[in-house]
DNA sequence: TGGTCATATCTGATTATAAAGATATATCAT
DNA sequence: ATGATATATCTTTATAATCAGATATGACCA
């Protein structure tokens, strides 16, 4: 075997669903945006100001949270809370960070693109 | 406020890590060696066939997963075996699911950018 | 109604990720 | 040594995610 490639069973949707999951969390800004909210309700410019970047960005990424579901809303005249929906969403963060202990230093390095700091 | 942005808590590192930790996680076949290695231990050629993609593909994503502590590796003769390391990963994956589970539909159309499907 | 503040959305440019395909390394058998 | 098989790596090229900045919407107040 070389380089080929059998059939195998036809892709799977469900793998897209769990690979979104994860790509949601996959970036700073919106696991910045977890952390926060999990201590509490937040209006988007307490956000901002929490999170010190630019409001346009902070409202992009929490329109992805939300419309993936890990977040909800509230108005309140002209403020917007934001709050966590699902509680298990606390429990995944603690189990990746338990995960992550062993290994910390390896994954700070990887993603198989930048391998210059091996 | 408009635009503006405080200096607040400067960048912290470990978000990055866990950030990354997720983004290990956000691609189909990665997600889908992980569950193949679930089920056991398998060779490259193995997983090429489960997996039905290209060699170079596979592995260029097991070295992905085995640099950042995910999977682990074996030689037996020309063969090389990879397998789960830590036993959480199963766990993960599941809680992952269950979370998954109420808000699917949202899920499969998210992601900020792709909203034609709404 | 006009103005201001809070939030959301859009557009283009930049950067990061992944895929393809070729090639290299390593192990075993003859 | 030679050839064959298993696996890993490298080099583009393509694609997708992020960002910045401008602008739009929506609520409140004078």
């Amino acid at each position: 075997m070389t380089t080929l490639t059998s059939p195998a069973i036809e892709y799977d949707l469900e793998i897209d669903l769990v690979t979104r999951f994860f790509q949601v969390l996959s970036d700073p800004t919106r696991v910045r945006i977890i952390e926060l909210l999990l201590d509490g309700e937040q209006n988007v410019s307490e956000l901002v100001h929490g999170l010190g970047v630019p409001q346009a960005r902070v409202s992009s990424h929490l329109a992805c949270l939300r419309w993936c579901g890990y977040i909800g809303t509230r108005r309140e005249g002209k403020f917007i809370y934001y709050r966590i929906t699902d509680p298990r969403v606390s429990e995944l963060m603690q189990l990746a960070r338990t995960i992550m202990a062993g290994n910390a230093e390896a994954i700070a390095s990887c993603l198989r693109l930048n391998e210059e700091t091996a």
